[in-house]
DNA sequence: CCGGTTGCTCAAACCGTTTTGGAAAGAGCT
DNA sequence: AGCTCTTTCCAAAACGGTTTGAGCAACCGG
């Protein structure tokens, strides 16, 4: 394995030179920096790392923790963010390590990884109403990335969506199309990006002058089969009048309640208007849904470069205020909406 | 953060000493350890591993590869080891990093990670029959220790239970009550464990003189949903003469079976005797299964610690030939199995 | 011709460990 | 006392980078 020396004996050059020519430092000149990298690629030189950190007093080293649910299975969009991610921060020269929790604690593993001392950063994910591990993380001086947004306007880094605007959205396009009874599935109350959602979407109806029952307010794990089990219900009419327009928190939820509309003999979007939020997963194309899913759409994959930017600029001594986006999802309007079924106009009576 | 030259010069002594005390050296005296652990503990000495790595030359890091499915979801039985895993590895002062793969190339996620030049070796899981893995690091010389075992006698160290005999002992406590036509319901074949299940199934009801038609051998997914479907079909007894005895590959695939004999109204051991190896996940207890299950036993965490071990000593230099443990699975006989029902002793006739 | 700037390079110090090669002190033996 | 072993410690040399401070040209305007 080649080292500084090598390369610096190779071309009469001292280390000094050789190693801020790798760097790119402005105070060594065009030439010598060609032949530096040209030796460098020929004896495969590969910085020791160790010895880089030992310099430097940085570890390039970031953790994530997987948390795990009771049934031990992890979060589906947690390893479309996190394959993204490892290899954007490799391309910054930052290793990602994950361990695995499945306690109660939410900061235990933070801590118990910090102990290790290893690590120069994190990256956060799933982010709660009144997280804890902000202000943990904080208190110690130890730099982070949210993915998401846990608070109204936190102090910290952090690279999201804006969730209420994802509902207004929505609720907008189907009020525009006459629809009154709209209802949403939403995703699990835990997570803060399901509180921003009902948020933006009580507020978009009663703008719209819309009620909302109770009843038409779900929630659920992002899966199929809540979406047909929630649909089957509300579209029976069982519930009360039914919805013409069905909003959902992810796309599997919007194939379950196609999937109850087709059970039941209903035409969509003759009968029923069904949207979801698109978290553009791999596999999952809900333009290829039959009919078309209209969605609001924000990769996941899209939030690794930023998060990984933002990292790298937060370990550099960027201030926090300086690193927050929140991003406006798309919106695209296939065949799953349309115009609101004669006769079935009027919004829902709060009891 | 205390250095060893703090504690050095606080105590009046040189770091090499200090440095030997600490680590448990014989060549310093028991009085003059105790007084460096002392001021170790007092000063909140913590070793700075980069520094120690340069030193060493070693990373004190190990990685594993996650292997997603299509469907974008691990294997569940994988967290588990992970989290044992984690901890036993990180009391011997090893960090373990992950990688999340999802491409078909087997090896292609190991080279990434050794061109980052930061790993010490790997632990490989999930081995299936001719795995490319052992050969492609071995060549390497890159130091792994495999949890399973991909061929019949490997050069490599690994950690594994006999899967043969897993298959052996539950067919040899079934024919001694006198069963004749006991089906399998296998993992999926492209595992090793797998391969090894089936042919010590195959052996073992050979040698009791008991044949088994193709049907009455399936495979599928570890999940509920695969023990139900396929028990409802061959319970009907549209495939033949119905089994008196199933074994499953898992404990949730028991659990679709013994669903299964339920809504057919056949009573487990009465009419059906129902068996299953237990990996001992949390979550999952066999022991409450109504009838409590019948199980071939070996718990997924008591790899861990061995697994944790056998690297250690491989990273130390010890040879792989030294550091391969097959365990034998326990048996836990319960109340889902009993005597094979009375005129059902007949053997299936291959046609 | 001179003082000052700029561009490029180097030697040396440093990061915090581990490890090597002695050396001093004491013990045991003749 | 002289000699050889142990025991116990130390100074110094790695490990492979980064960073500092200084030096040497060449170039500038006056």
């Amino acid at each position: 394995m080649a080292t500084l020396r090598d390369i610096s004996t190779e071309l009469g050059l001292s280390v000094a030179t050789v190693s801020r020519a790798l760097n790119g430092f402005p105070e060594v000149s065009l030439r010598t920096r060609d032949r530096v990298r040209e030796a460098a690629a020929r004896l495969g030189y590969r910085p020791n790392r160790s010895a880089q950190r030992l310099a430097t007093g940085r570890s390039g080293v970031v953790g994530m923790i997987v948390k795990l649910r009771a049934d031990m299975s992890a979060d589906q969009t947690f390893f479309e963010v996190l394959t993204t991610l490892t290899a954007e921060l490799a391309a910054r020269d930052l290793d990602l390590v994950l361990s695995v929790d499945q306690g109660d604690d939410p900061v235990a593993p933070y801590e118990r990884m910090l102990e290790r001392d290893l690590l120069d950063g994190f990256v956060l994910n799933a982010p709660v109403p009144d997280d804890p591990r902000p202000g943990f993380l904080a208190a110690r001086g130890v730099p982070f990335v949210m993915h998401g947004q846990a608070h109204a306007a936190p102090g910290y880094a952090f690279f999201g969506i804006d969730n209420a605007a994802v509902s207004a959205d929505a609720v907008d396009l189907l009020a525009s199309l006459g629809h009154a009874r709209i209802a949403l599935i939403n995703g699990e109350p835990h997570f803060a990006f399901a509180a921003d959602r009902e948020a933006g979407f009580r507020a978009a109806m009663a703008r719209e002058g819309r009620a909302v029952p109770r009843a038409f307010l779900a929630e659920g794990p992002p899966s199929e089969s809540t979406g047909y089990t929630l649909a089957l219900s509300w579209l029976s009419g069982r519930a009360g009048p039914r919805p013409t327009a069905i909003l959902c928190a992810t796309t599997p939820v919007a194939a379950g309640v196609l999937r109850a509309a087709r059970d039941l003999g209903l035409s969509v979007p003759g009968d029923l208007s069904v949207m979801a939020h698109d978290d553009a997963l791999p596999n999952i194309r809900p333009a290829h849904f039959s009919p078309a899913l209209t969605v609001t759409h924000a990769p996941l994959r899209d939030a690794c470069a930023p998060l990984a930017e933002m990292l790298v600029e937060h370990l550099n001594g960027a201030p926090a205020a300086r690193l927050q986006t929140l991003n406006r999802a798309g919106l695209i309007v296939r065949a799953s909406t349309g115009p609101v079924p004669k006769g079935e106009e009027d919004p829902w009576q709060i009891p």
